[in-house]
DNA sequence: CGTGAGATCATC
DNA sequence: ATGATCTCACGA
């Protein structure tokens, strides 16, 4: 298990080392492969920007290590996590993930299926978009504030560092002013499972 | 393969 | 009124 301290640092630099690191939730084991930063001090497209503290992103104004979870477009959960001290609101989006181990119940959870009755076009959506990741893994709000070194929730390092790093701009944050262009949003080059080139 | 509309509701 | 999204139908 990653210790909580990994997220007691630059978001990031965070993020970047979250690539290729995986998520253990409920039996399943899912490769972290496309991420994005959210930094509210400095960030146009984050919720809390300019320290602005609701009661949907008040999880972000937490210490490090935790999960923060909110409603997207009436219908998607998205999944975070929390880094930086107390009252500085930044978090990093998770994307994308490539399932490795529970298929069966990533792919239950999602098409109430088992893995080897999906058609091709149904695995490649198992999990490539941050709404459709949280289906698979089970995560909706009842999970936000949840600790990331829980026994539900956290991560492990698998040693996959055989990769190039991606760094581009965030994905529909058209509203973001100048923020729209900070490269904040990195992915494992030439990964399938990556939800937009 | 790409495009566009509709779904659906907490938040501001 | 709007969105850190996804699905489906449609046409090529």
């Amino acid at each position: 298990m990653i210790e909580k301290a990994f997220f007691n640092r630059p978001t990031l630099k965070v993020a970047q080392d979250l690539l290729g690191k995986v998520i253990i939730r409920n039996n399943i084991k899912a490769m972290i492969v496309e991420v994005e930063s959210y930094i509210g001090p400095i960030d146009k497209g984050c919720h809390a920007y300019n320290f602005n503290k609701t009661k949907r992103n008040k999880v972000m104004f937490e210490r490090y290590g935790i999960a923060y979870i909110y409603l997207i477009y009436g219908m998607y959960n998205c999944l975070n996590f929390v880094t930086e001290e107390i009252n500085m609101p930044c978090a990093i989006l998770i994307r994308s993930v490539e399932i490795l181990e529970g298929k069966d119940i990533a792919s239950n959870n999602r098409y109430n299926l088992n893995y080897d009755q999906l058609s091709k076009k149904q695995i490649k959506n198992l999990s490539n978009g941050p709404g459709k990741l949280c289906i698979a893994l089970n995560l909706t709000r009842k999970q936000n504030k949840l600790s990331l070194i829980s026994k539900d929730l956290y991560i492990e390092d698998i040693g996959y560092t055989n990769f190039e790093i991606v760094k581009t701009k965030r994905v529909n944050i058209d509203y973001a002013k100048e923020a729209i262009d900070f490269p904040w949003r990195f992915y494992i080059k030439d990964h399938s499972c990556v939800s937009i080139k």
